[in-house]
RNA sequence: GGAGUAGUACUCAAGCGGCUGAAGAGGUGCCCCUGCUAAGGGCAUAGACCGGGGAACUGGUGCGAGAGUUCAAAUCUCUCCUACUCCGCCA
């Protein structure tokens, strides 16, 4: 969440600043009333808890002495009430201000590109040239039914919609892009996570997916209703540091972290229908780092590289887009996305999204950092990145790498960890 | 799932409702001593969070988390979480 300090300092342009994302934050205003009486009710209530410690301890000490306490014990008893509700109305308070910032969108980095929706996303650089077919390439559903390796139809009837059974050497394609995935961020210094694929209520706070997207998860019935299945590695990784000191000697930290991802989809109803573009289940390997700020947006960069590299080793069309303000996740400082070539679709379509979120994570998980023995405590750095969404590069691959009598060729780095299978046909 | 035990600072650990923001030990830092090392001695070692103040300072909260009893809670009560042991079940 953003610093209330900023808030108060300056209300108008915080709003002003998080204006670029097309929407109202005017209620900020009332936060920062409701702050000047918090502060001024602490003062209150912190002078009678004062005088009713003191008077404490001079009861204790009476009665020790074996004196009469009567009179003392007379002129506190009223203060007990006032503080209980003084204690209430600020408790009250912390709890609107509480949620008014725990659902407040991180402020924009400066080098993010003003602009309303998607259409107004910028193009930062491209991989190869998109693929050209002399004949109709197919859509990626098409080629893995015919070929037998993916089974939408019988998905749907052991779950429903939106499910996809990987059979034969489409599982094997899938298991091979994890491996393979995995390996080359590894080799890179990423350490390898495989984390639990449930999280609790505080691990979905602190990356952001709650309280305001509660509807986009899903949540089951264990763990008292607090337990959700993991939309992204991002939350049980970043959540490892949740409430810790990371020593300095440690950052940056570098996780692959490799998950089944799981998303409810509410609100796409109708898009992406077909197909594994948009599933409920499916593995993402991601990419996570802690770093100290000054170098949050170096990190980003390289990043970014690394998260592009299994496209460019795979050989696959993408180009990189910048995302404008009014597209911007509602956590992220600055985001960058992927978006790989679907020849079916004559367009690019996202696969990755590499993204920091500054100290907003950070500062939600009390995750901190140290420069030196009796430095403050610093919030670090959080960054995320796909590295990338396993189902869609198996798209990518599918489309990318179909001939015309429906084989499709694989790529030569995944030859290796697919047996020896160069084509699946 | 059942039964039990425990959670105190960097670590281990004492702790009677008030004199405990917390004994003691280890570790760590600085210093002394011994030619160096091993060993020994001295001093320091609660931070964090929320506030007030221009500042020096100062108030509040903190003993797994939350609620309660009380003028007063590490200490009493309740709920929860976590770890460990035994039983049951199970990949």
């Amino acid at each position: 969440m953003i610093d209330i300090k900023l808030i108060r300092d300056d209300v108008d342009l915080v709003i002003q600043k998080l204006s670029t994302r097309n929407k109202d934050f005017e209620y900020l205003r009332d936060v920062k009333a409701m702050d000047e009486r918090r502060r001024q009710l602490l003062v209150e209530v912190e002078q009678l808890k004062n005088i009713r410690n003191e008077k404490s301890k001079l009861i204790g000490q009476l009665k020790r002495e074996k004196k009469d306490a009567t009179d003392v014990l007379d002129s506190v008893a009223h203060l007990g009430a006032d503080i209980a509700s003084m204690d209430q109305e600020v408790a009250m308070i912390e709890e609107k201000i509480e949620y008014a910032l725990l659902t407040t969108p991180n402020l924009l980095h400066a080098s993010v590109p003003i602009g309303k929706d998607e259409t107004e996303n910028v193009e930062i650089k491209r991989f190869m040239t998109p693929t050209m077919f002399a004949f109709t390439p197919k859509a990626h559903y098409e080629i893995g039914e015919q070929l037998d390796i993916l089974d939408f139809e019988r998905a749907s009837k052991i779950t429903g919609s939106r499910f996809v059974v990987y059979k034969g050497l489409g599982a094997r394609l899938e298991r091979a892009l994890i491996s393979f995935m995995m390996d080359l961020h590894a080799k890179k210094g990423y350490t390898e996570i495989i984390p639990p694929y449930i999280v609790n209520r505080k691990s979905m706070t602190a990356t952001g997916q709650l309280p305001k997207f509660e509807e986009d998860a899903f949540k089951i019935a264990n763990g008292n209703g607090d337990w959700f299945l993991n939309p992204t590695a991002e939350v049980p990784t970043i959540n490892m540091y949740r409430d810790e000191v990371i020593d300095m000697s440690q950052l940056p930290l570098k996780f692959c972290s490799y998950t089944m991802a799981f998303r409810s989809e509410a609100g796409s109803a109708g898009r992406d229908t077909r197909g594994l573009i948009r599933t409920h289940q499916f593995n993402k390997v991601e990419l996570i780092k802690f770093a100290v700020p000054e170098e949050g947006y170096s990190e980003l960069e390289k990043m970014l590289l690394d998260s592009e590299d299994v496209l460019k080793v795979l050989k696959i069309p993408y180009h990189v887009i910048s995302l404008c303000s009014g597209d911007m996740g509602f956590g992220m400082a600055k985001t960058y996305d992927i978006e790989v070539w679907i020849p079916s679709q004559n367009t690019y379509r996202e696969i990755g999204s590499i993204s920091t979120a500054e100290d907003y994570q950070a500062r939600r998980g009390n995750i901190r950092f140290r420069r030196d023995k009796d430095a403050k405590l610093e919030y670090v750095h959080t960054l995320n990145g796909s590295g990338l969404a396993v189902g869609r590069t198996l798209v990518a691959i599918l489309e990318n790498y179909q001939n015309e009598d429906g084989s499709v060729t694989i790529p030569d780095a995944l030859v290796p960890y697919m047996m020896g299978v160069k084509e699946i046909k």
